[in-house]
DNA sequence: ATCTAATTTTGTAATCGTTACAATTTTATA
DNA sequence: TATAAAATTGTAACGATTACAAAATTAGAT
Protein backbone atom coordinates (compact mmCIF):
# COMPACT_ATOMS: atom_id res chain seq x y z
CA UNK A 1 0.00 0.00 0.00
CA UNK A 2 1.65 3.34 -1.02
CA UNK A 3 0.18 6.00 1.26
CA UNK A 4 2.30 8.72 0.34
CA UNK A 5 0.83 8.39 -2.70
CA UNK A 6 -2.70 7.89 -1.37
CA UNK A 7 -2.10 11.03 0.70
CA UNK A 8 -1.19 13.07 -2.61
CA UNK A 9 -3.94 11.89 -4.79
CA UNK A 10 -6.53 13.32 -1.91
CA UNK A 11 -4.80 17.03 -1.97
CA UNK A 12 -2.75 16.17 1.16
CA UNK A 13 1.28 16.93 1.48
CA UNK A 14 2.26 13.60 2.46
CA UNK A 15 4.80 15.06 5.35
CA UNK A 16 5.91 12.62 7.94
CA UNK A 17 3.21 12.44 10.63
CA UNK A 18 0.75 12.05 8.13
CA UNK A 19 1.89 9.23 6.33
CA UNK A 20 2.89 7.48 10.29
CA UNK A 21 -0.79 8.71 11.18
CA UNK A 22 -2.83 6.94 7.90
CA UNK A 23 -0.59 3.59 8.19
CA UNK A 24 -1.53 3.31 11.91
CA UNK A 25 -5.13 3.76 11.14
CA UNK A 26 -4.84 1.18 7.83
CA UNK A 27 -3.18 -1.37 9.53
CA UNK A 28 -4.48 -1.37 12.61
CA UNK A 29 -8.25 -1.74 12.34
CA UNK A 30 -9.16 -1.61 15.83
CA UNK A 31 -10.59 1.99 15.11
CA UNK A 32 -8.23 3.16 17.79
CA UNK A 33 -9.16 7.00 19.53
CA UNK A 34 -6.92 9.53 19.46
CA UNK A 35 -5.12 8.29 22.70
CA UNK A 36 -4.31 5.14 21.40
CA UNK A 37 -2.79 6.55 17.97
CA UNK A 38 -0.80 8.82 19.75
CA UNK A 39 0.62 6.55 22.33
CA UNK A 40 1.78 4.15 19.11
CA UNK A 41 3.39 6.74 17.31
CA UNK A 42 4.76 8.74 19.84
CA UNK A 43 7.71 6.36 19.98
CA UNK A 44 8.67 6.26 16.38
CA UNK A 45 7.93 10.15 15.96
CA UNK A 46 9.44 11.17 19.69
CA UNK A 47 8.28 15.45 18.95
CA UNK A 48 4.88 14.08 17.95
CA UNK A 49 1.89 16.23 19.52
CA UNK A 50 -1.55 14.72 20.20
CA UNK A 51 -2.57 18.10 18.75
CA UNK A 52 -1.23 17.16 15.35
CA UNK A 53 -2.87 13.93 16.09
CA UNK A 54 -6.42 16.04 15.95
CA UNK A 55 -5.40 18.32 13.11
CA UNK A 56 -4.16 15.48 10.88
CA UNK A 57 -7.25 13.41 11.38
CA UNK A 58 -9.72 16.20 11.28
CA UNK A 59 -7.57 16.60 7.64
CA UNK A 60 -7.66 13.14 7.03
CA UNK A 61 -12.10 13.40 7.44
CA UNK A 62 -12.47 16.74 5.27
CA UNK A 63 -10.53 15.44 2.60
CA UNK A 64 -12.52 12.34 2.96
CA UNK A 65 -10.23 9.13 3.46
CA UNK A 66 -11.15 9.03 7.33
CA UNK A 67 -14.32 8.24 9.38
CA UNK A 68 -15.26 8.57 12.68
CA UNK A 69 -16.55 5.50 14.55
CA UNK A 70 -19.27 6.87 17.45
CA UNK A 71 -20.55 3.72 18.69
CA UNK A 72 -20.09 4.44 21.99
CA UNK A 73 -21.07 7.83 23.96
CA UNK A 74 -17.78 8.48 25.62
CA UNK A 75 -15.35 7.79 22.91
CA UNK A 76 -14.51 8.32 19.47
CA UNK A 77 -12.62 6.48 17.07
CA UNK A 78 -11.32 6.57 13.59
CA UNK A 79 -11.56 4.43 10.52
CA UNK A 80 -9.73 4.64 7.30
CA UNK A 81 -12.23 4.65 4.95
CA UNK A 82 -12.52 1.64 2.42
CA UNK A 83 -15.46 -0.10 1.25
CA UNK A 84 -18.79 1.15 2.78
CA UNK A 85 -19.16 -1.03 6.09
CA UNK A 86 -20.96 -1.32 9.33
CA UNK A 87 -19.48 -1.76 12.83
CA UNK A 88 -19.91 -4.29 15.78
CA UNK A 89 -18.41 -3.58 19.51
CA UNK A 90 -18.91 -6.76 21.52
CA UNK A 91 -19.84 -4.75 25.42
CA UNK A 92 -17.47 -7.18 26.89
CA UNK A 93 -14.14 -6.95 25.42
CA UNK A 94 -14.59 -3.53 24.30
CA UNK A 95 -13.62 -4.38 20.77
CA UNK A 96 -15.07 -3.04 17.66
CA UNK A 97 -15.15 -5.51 14.57
CA UNK A 98 -15.83 -4.33 10.73
CA UNK A 99 -19.24 -5.59 9.51
CA UNK A 100 -20.07 -6.66 5.66
CA UNK A 101 -23.39 -4.94 5.56
CA UNK A 102 -25.26 -4.07 2.18
CA UNK A 103 -26.10 -0.75 2.84
CA UNK A 104 -28.13 -0.20 -0.29
CA UNK A 105 -30.67 -2.73 0.71
CA UNK A 106 -32.31 -0.49 3.65
CA UNK A 107 -35.73 0.46 2.99
CA UNK A 108 -37.43 2.80 4.95
CA UNK A 109 -40.84 4.83 5.07
CA UNK A 110 -39.49 8.14 4.96
CA UNK A 111 -37.02 7.58 2.16
CA UNK A 112 -39.02 10.22 -0.14
CA UNK A 113 -38.31 12.66 2.43
CA UNK A 114 -34.50 12.92 2.74
CA UNK A 115 -31.83 12.70 0.64
CA UNK A 116 -29.09 10.44 2.11
CA UNK A 117 -25.93 11.45 2.23
CA UNK A 118 -23.96 8.71 4.56
CA UNK A 119 -25.30 5.69 6.52
CA UNK A 120 -23.55 4.35 9.82
CA UNK A 121 -24.56 0.95 10.93
CA UNK A 122 -23.62 0.30 14.27
CA UNK A 123 -24.73 -2.97 16.32
CA UNK A 124 -23.84 -4.01 19.69
CA UNK A 125 -23.90 -7.40 21.80
CA UNK A 126 -21.35 -10.05 22.24
CA UNK A 127 -18.49 -11.73 19.84
CA UNK A 128 -18.21 -15.27 19.83
CA UNK A 129 -15.02 -15.34 21.81
CA UNK A 130 -16.57 -13.51 24.53
CA UNK A 131 -19.69 -15.65 24.57
CA UNK A 132 -17.37 -19.12 24.24
CA UNK A 133 -15.26 -17.47 27.35
CA UNK A 134 -18.82 -16.76 29.63
CA UNK A 135 -19.99 -19.83 29.46
CA UNK B 1 -49.91 8.57 28.55
CA UNK B 2 -49.38 7.44 32.58
CA UNK B 3 -45.69 8.37 32.81
CA UNK B 4 -46.23 7.18 36.44
CA UNK B 5 -47.30 4.02 36.13
CA UNK B 6 -44.85 3.46 33.35
CA UNK B 7 -41.56 4.48 35.40
CA UNK B 8 -43.02 2.36 38.13
CA UNK B 9 -43.49 -0.29 35.92
CA UNK B 10 -40.21 -0.33 34.90
CA UNK B 11 -38.51 -0.01 38.61
CA UNK B 12 -37.88 3.78 39.10
CA UNK B 13 -40.04 5.59 41.51
CA UNK B 14 -41.84 8.41 40.14
CA UNK B 15 -40.26 11.79 41.59
CA UNK B 16 -41.49 15.17 40.55
CA UNK B 17 -38.30 15.41 38.38
CA UNK B 18 -38.20 11.79 36.62
CA UNK B 19 -41.62 12.42 35.86
CA UNK B 20 -41.03 15.86 34.09
CA UNK B 21 -37.86 14.81 32.87
CA UNK B 22 -39.56 11.73 30.86
CA UNK B 23 -42.54 13.26 29.97
CA UNK B 24 -40.31 15.91 27.94
CA UNK B 25 -38.14 13.06 26.56
CA UNK B 26 -41.57 11.63 25.72
CA UNK B 27 -43.12 14.67 24.30
CA UNK B 28 -40.30 16.41 22.19
CA UNK B 29 -39.12 14.19 19.79
CA UNK B 30 -36.24 16.30 18.57
CA UNK B 31 -33.96 14.15 20.43
CA UNK B 32 -32.70 16.83 23.05
CA UNK B 33 -29.34 17.52 24.74
CA UNK B 34 -28.76 17.31 27.97
CA UNK B 35 -28.70 21.15 28.01
CA UNK B 36 -32.36 21.29 25.81
CA UNK B 37 -33.77 19.10 28.47
CA UNK B 38 -32.93 21.21 31.44
CA UNK B 39 -33.16 24.55 29.68
CA UNK B 40 -36.52 23.27 29.16
CA UNK B 41 -37.32 22.21 32.82
CA UNK B 42 -36.06 24.66 34.98
CA UNK B 43 -38.64 26.95 34.59
CA UNK B 44 -41.24 24.36 35.89
CA UNK B 45 -38.55 22.82 38.51
CA UNK B 46 -36.89 26.01 39.80
CA UNK B 47 -34.61 23.96 41.83
CA UNK B 48 -33.80 21.48 39.02
CA UNK B 49 -29.88 21.14 38.76
CA UNK B 50 -28.11 19.88 35.12
CA UNK B 51 -26.42 16.36 37.56
CA UNK B 52 -30.23 15.27 38.18
CA UNK B 53 -30.94 15.74 34.64
CA UNK B 54 -27.29 13.14 33.91
CA UNK B 55 -28.53 10.95 36.76
CA UNK B 56 -31.85 10.70 35.70
CA UNK B 57 -31.31 10.17 32.15
CA UNK B 58 -28.78 7.63 33.32
CA UNK B 59 -31.48 5.55 35.60
CA UNK B 60 -33.69 6.03 32.19
CA UNK B 61 -31.21 4.58 29.85
CA UNK B 62 -29.84 1.14 32.67
CA UNK B 63 -33.65 0.66 33.09
CA UNK B 64 -34.13 0.34 29.42
CA UNK B 65 -36.86 3.45 29.16
CA UNK B 66 -34.44 6.14 27.39
CA UNK B 67 -31.48 5.67 24.71
CA UNK B 68 -28.82 7.90 23.54
CA UNK B 69 -27.91 9.52 19.97
CA UNK B 70 -24.66 9.51 18.77
CA UNK B 71 -25.23 10.85 15.62
CA UNK B 72 -22.89 12.97 15.47
CA UNK B 73 -19.44 13.12 17.69
CA UNK B 74 -19.74 16.01 19.97
CA UNK B 75 -23.09 16.30 21.24
CA UNK B 76 -25.39 13.03 22.89
CA UNK B 77 -28.80 13.54 22.61
CA UNK B 78 -31.80 11.25 24.65
CA UNK B 79 -34.60 9.55 22.91
CA UNK B 80 -37.40 8.18 25.09
CA UNK B 81 -37.69 4.34 23.65
CA UNK B 82 -40.39 3.16 21.36
CA UNK B 83 -40.43 0.94 18.91
CA UNK B 84 -36.90 0.16 16.68
CA UNK B 85 -35.97 3.39 14.52
CA UNK B 86 -33.53 4.61 13.15
CA UNK B 87 -32.80 8.25 12.95
CA UNK B 88 -31.62 10.83 9.98
CA UNK B 89 -29.85 14.20 10.90
CA UNK B 90 -30.21 17.16 8.23
CA UNK B 91 -26.54 18.77 8.03
CA UNK B 92 -28.04 21.47 6.89
CA UNK B 93 -30.73 22.50 9.61
CA UNK B 94 -29.20 20.48 11.95
CA UNK B 95 -32.85 18.49 13.18
CA UNK B 96 -32.94 14.62 13.94
CA UNK B 97 -35.83 12.98 12.19
CA UNK B 98 -36.98 9.72 13.49
CA UNK B 99 -36.73 6.57 10.72
CA UNK B 100 -38.83 3.75 10.56
CA UNK B 101 -36.57 1.06 9.32
CA UNK B 102 -37.26 -2.50 9.64
CA UNK B 103 -34.13 -3.21 11.35
CA UNK B 104 -34.69 -7.15 11.08
CA UNK B 105 -34.16 -7.30 7.14
CA UNK B 106 -30.44 -6.37 7.99
CA UNK B 107 -28.69 -9.18 6.96
CA UNK B 108 -24.54 -9.21 7.35
CA UNK B 109 -22.21 -11.72 6.63
CA UNK B 110 -20.71 -11.93 9.91
CA UNK B 111 -24.30 -12.68 11.64
CA UNK B 112 -22.83 -15.75 13.07
CA UNK B 113 -19.61 -14.43 14.36
CA UNK B 114 -21.91 -12.11 17.15
CA UNK B 115 -24.63 -12.14 19.05
CA UNK B 116 -26.53 -8.52 18.11
CA UNK B 117 -27.93 -7.30 20.95
CA UNK B 118 -28.86 -3.56 20.09
CA UNK B 119 -28.87 -1.72 16.11
CA UNK B 120 -28.52 2.07 15.83
CA UNK B 121 -28.83 3.00 12.27
CA UNK B 122 -28.27 6.98 11.28
CA UNK B 123 -28.43 8.59 8.19
CA UNK B 124 -27.18 12.26 7.17
CA UNK B 125 -28.23 14.17 4.43
CA UNK B 126 -30.18 17.15 3.55
CA UNK B 127 -33.85 17.09 4.56
CA UNK B 128 -36.68 18.04 2.14
CA UNK B 129 -37.15 21.28 3.70
CA UNK B 130 -33.87 22.34 3.23
CA UNK B 131 -33.50 20.95 0.02
CA UNK B 132 -36.38 23.52 -1.25
CA UNK B 133 -34.76 26.22 0.52
CA UNK B 134 -31.41 26.08 -1.49
CA UNK B 135 -32.23 25.11 -4.42
C1' DA C 1 -47.78 12.55 64.29
C1' DT C 2 -42.77 11.73 65.12
C1' DC C 3 -38.46 9.80 64.72
C1' DT C 4 -35.06 7.49 61.93
C1' DA C 5 -33.16 5.57 57.93
C1' DA C 6 -33.00 5.44 53.10
C1' DT C 7 -33.43 7.75 48.90
C1' DT C 8 -33.22 11.63 45.92
C1' DT C 9 -31.73 16.07 44.67
C1' DT C 10 -28.54 19.63 44.53
C1' DG C 11 -24.20 22.56 43.96
C1' DT C 12 -19.36 22.66 43.68
C1' DA C 13 -15.23 21.00 42.34
C1' DA C 14 -12.59 17.85 39.62
C1' DT C 15 -11.73 15.42 35.37
C1' DC C 16 -10.98 14.57 30.68
C1' DG C 17 -11.36 15.07 25.72
C1' DT C 18 -11.01 18.59 22.46
C1' DT C 19 -9.97 23.15 20.55
C1' DA C 20 -7.75 27.85 20.22
C1' DC C 21 -3.82 30.08 19.59
C1' DA C 22 0.74 31.73 19.15
C1' DA C 23 5.46 30.28 18.71
C1' DT C 24 8.58 27.26 16.51
C1' DT C 25 10.05 24.34 12.99
C1' DT C 26 9.98 22.63 8.46
C1' DT C 27 9.20 22.96 3.58
C1' DA C 28 8.79 25.29 -0.82
C1' DT C 29 10.02 29.01 -3.89
C1' DA C 30 12.56 32.75 -5.81
C1' DT D 1 20.60 31.86 0.58
C1' DA D 2 16.72 34.57 1.75
C1' DT D 3 11.83 34.80 2.22
C1' DA D 4 7.25 33.25 2.45
C1' DA D 5 4.07 29.63 3.24
C1' DA D 6 2.73 25.55 5.51
C1' DA D 7 2.97 22.22 9.17
C1' DT D 8 3.96 21.02 13.82
C1' DT D 9 4.14 21.80 18.55
C1' DG D 10 3.04 23.07 23.53
C1' DT D 11 0.26 25.60 26.57
C1' DA D 12 -3.79 27.42 27.94
C1' DA D 13 -8.70 27.57 27.61
C1' DC D 14 -13.05 25.45 27.08
C1' DG D 15 -17.07 22.58 27.74
C1' DA D 16 -19.40 18.34 28.68
C1' DT D 17 -19.59 14.96 32.09
C1' DT D 18 -18.68 12.87 36.59
C1' DA D 19 -17.43 12.60 41.62
C1' DC D 20 -18.71 13.72 45.85
C1' DA D 21 -20.63 15.42 49.97
C1' DA D 22 -24.31 18.22 51.89
C1' DA D 23 -29.16 19.23 51.96
C1' DA D 24 -33.80 18.01 51.13
C1' DT D 25 -37.33 14.78 50.57
C1' DT D 26 -39.62 10.41 51.15
C1' DA D 27 -40.86 5.99 53.36
C1' DG D 28 -41.40 2.99 57.22
C1' DA D 29 -41.69 1.93 62.10
C1' DT D 30 -43.19 3.11 66.47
Amino acid sequence: MDFVHLLISNNIKPSLQRIKIFEYLYDNREHPTVDTIYSNLVGDIPTLSKTTVYNTLKLFIDNGITSTVTIEDNEVRYDAIMEEHGHFKCDNCGNVYDVEIDISALKFKEIKSFKVEKTNIYLKGKCNKCLNKIN
